[in-house]
DNA sequence: GGGTTATGTAGGAATGGTTACTATTACGAA
DNA sequence: TTCGTAATAGTAACCATTCCTACATAACCC
């Protein structure tokens, strides 16, 4: 369980941020699932709590939190961006099959970035990996049935149970 | 300069198209740059040559023609999508500062793959390597002047000169 | 060739995620 | 409390992408 200060401002640069209640809303339920969830996927989780929240409240918060460090902006490829409660720099799966995604939990290689250093014309200064696979259920699910592996992963179908 | 048979017909799996004025034309600018262009950065291409071209058609076709392995799909993060003439798997290297987006002349690294088997409890599969830095043109600029470097690229700014 | 059906085409309309706008409300300092 | 500012809900606008449909063409059979 993961218990957030609602007492002092939010910084980002020299801005600083009230912690409202939505904005600790979000917050908390971004913390609470390891999911990487998309706006509104969150949206729906906040309006648990808060019926009259709005979908638009919830993207403004998350840029601002992103902005201020406290959770992770995602842009795998894909529609959707989504976000992680955690803010370390982590490696992330994605299931070619359900389009779940987990963390890989290896510390970032920056080896990599050294390896393409005189391969262009650039100056390296980061790099982004997504690892492509099969979630255990995906696995199973290939392996017993072969039929067809079910179309591309509708938009909202991607739960973690 | 590069030049594309138009008599006999695209295949897919076992689906045929046909080799469309249309389809030709943007075949052919993708072909002639290096630059990676969006749709309508196509779409524009297209249009000095087909005046009456539709995005559309450029869409669609840019569709097709990636999935007979003529053109490939790029889906680097950010809004917009990017298309590649060249067809062969490689890595891209992502200036932060002017969004241009070049090749990294090195093959696949399918060790990475290795290196996570691992780690979670996938299977992987595949992987999606993307690498950042500063363009020739962006070094010599963040170097000659520190004034502040260019607020976010503009949507169509990434013109290669 | 003539007739018929399946498939492809172009352009425009619709979709859906995201952002911007606006009137109203909540907060915090004085 | 009062005043100024930031944040909110609701809604409209935006824009890349996908879908729809009337029309055209190819393929096929006879
Ligand atoms: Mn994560
Ligand atoms: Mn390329
Ligand atoms: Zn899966
Ligand atoms: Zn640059």
């Amino acid at each position: 369980m993961v218990t957030i200060t609602n007492k002092e401002p939010l910084l980002s640069h020299n801005r600083k941020f009230r912690m409202t209640r939505q904005r600790q809303v979000i917050l908390e339920e971004i913390k609470k699932v390891r999911t990487h969830p998309t706006a509104d996927q969150l949206y729906e989780m906040a309006r648990r709590r808060l019926p009259h929240i709005s979908l638009g409240t919830v993207y403004r918060n998350l840029e601002i939190l992103s902005e201020c460090g406290m959770v992770q902006k995602l842009d795998l490829g894909g529609a959707q961006r989504r976000f992680d409660g955690n803010t370390k720099k982590h490696y992330h799966v994605h299931c070619t099959r359900c389009g779940r995604v987990d963390d890989v939990p290896i510390e970032a290689v920056v080896k990599i970035q050294t390896t393409f250093q005189g391969a262009s014309n650039y100056k390296i200064t980061g790099h982004k990996l997504e690892l492509l696979g099969l979630c255990p259920q995906c696995k199973k699910a290939k392996k017993a049935l072969t039929k067809r592996p079910g179309r591309r992963a509708g938009r909202k179908s991607n739960s973690h149970p």
